[in-house]
DNA sequence: TCGACGATGACGTCGCGTCAAGGTAA
DNA sequence: ATTACCTTGACGCGACGTCATCGTCG
């Protein structure tokens, strides 16, 4: 039986995370019954690979409980599995072009203002070179980020 | 002067929005003694014009804080915006070359798995689909995501 | 006894969306 | 009176990092 550290060490994953990941229900250690330790079983190092396999994929960690919860159902994971992942894909290619998009902004305001000077405030405005950028309309659209992990 | 849905509304932004950005302390409006309703001077339209263009390039409401507190002490804040941009930019193209990593994994995953049967569980493995995926090493890479907004 | 580790819990991140309770305006 | 809008306040989101308090192990 291993302690949160020791798996923590032998997974390449913080002990927070261990324990976070157990709080969430992803892993399930037995209780040392004397001081309350969680007591993980060797075999949970392969639960923890799994989860942070399925989090190189885009998974996120309420999608990866779902998908050990049909497993544990005796229901075969793999549909849903690919049917995830196939949004995600199109989700994450939305969120490329967004940052594609921000990224052109911010170059070429950056640009533009290689030839400007800095000016000081006159109350009238914050910073002219903000407020003179012009967007052209195909770097504009509605929103850029949202999240994800390692 | 205006309340905050007439702001809101001349601004594009929703009311709660603007709410949120007087809290924050990039708008200032005056106070009605009778209700203590918040009133906008019109001029704030103005400032509310300026977030919203400085969002679109990338710059964080605490950033913009920053950049209009710089105005307001007389001192120009353009140097500074030009220094947040620079690292936004870099920052940017780290996420993007990550998320492209991640796009890469998700499709190759995709692919690969077009050729593999759904399998049912057997206690050894969740999903052999996603523990038997090889990520080659050029996917591969610490962390995807952070955040933003539009 | 002390230092490393364990448990639980709370707060911060980022920009709002959403819901709630209660007062106000037209 | 109704309805729309105002106020403040709190929770949720995603995956932890960080800090704090307190018990435990060696």
């Amino acid at each position: 039986m291993l302690t949160v550290s020791e798996l923590a060490n032998q997974s390449g994953v913080t002990p927070h995370a261990v324990r976070y990941y157990t709080q969430r229900g992803l892993l399930n250690p037995d209780r040392d019954p004397d001081n309350g330790y969680h007591l993980y079983n060797p075999s949970e190092i392969n639960w923890l690979r799994f989860v942070r396999q399925a989090k190189k994929l885009g998974y996120t960690l309420k999608e990866i409980k779902e998908i050990m919860h049909d497993a544990d159902q005796g229901e075969s994971p793999c549909p849903r599995v690919r049917e995830i992942l196939q949004k995600r894909i199109v989700e994450n290619r939305q969120q490329l072009e967004e940052l594609m998009r921000l990224q052109t902004r911010m170059e070429q305001a950056l640009q533009e203002w290689k030839s400007k000077p800095d000016g000081v405030p006159d109350g009238h405005s914050v910073c002219h070179l903000i407020e003179g950028f012009e967007v052209d309309e195909m770097s504009e659209t509605t929103e850029p980020e949202k999240k994800n992990q390692e």
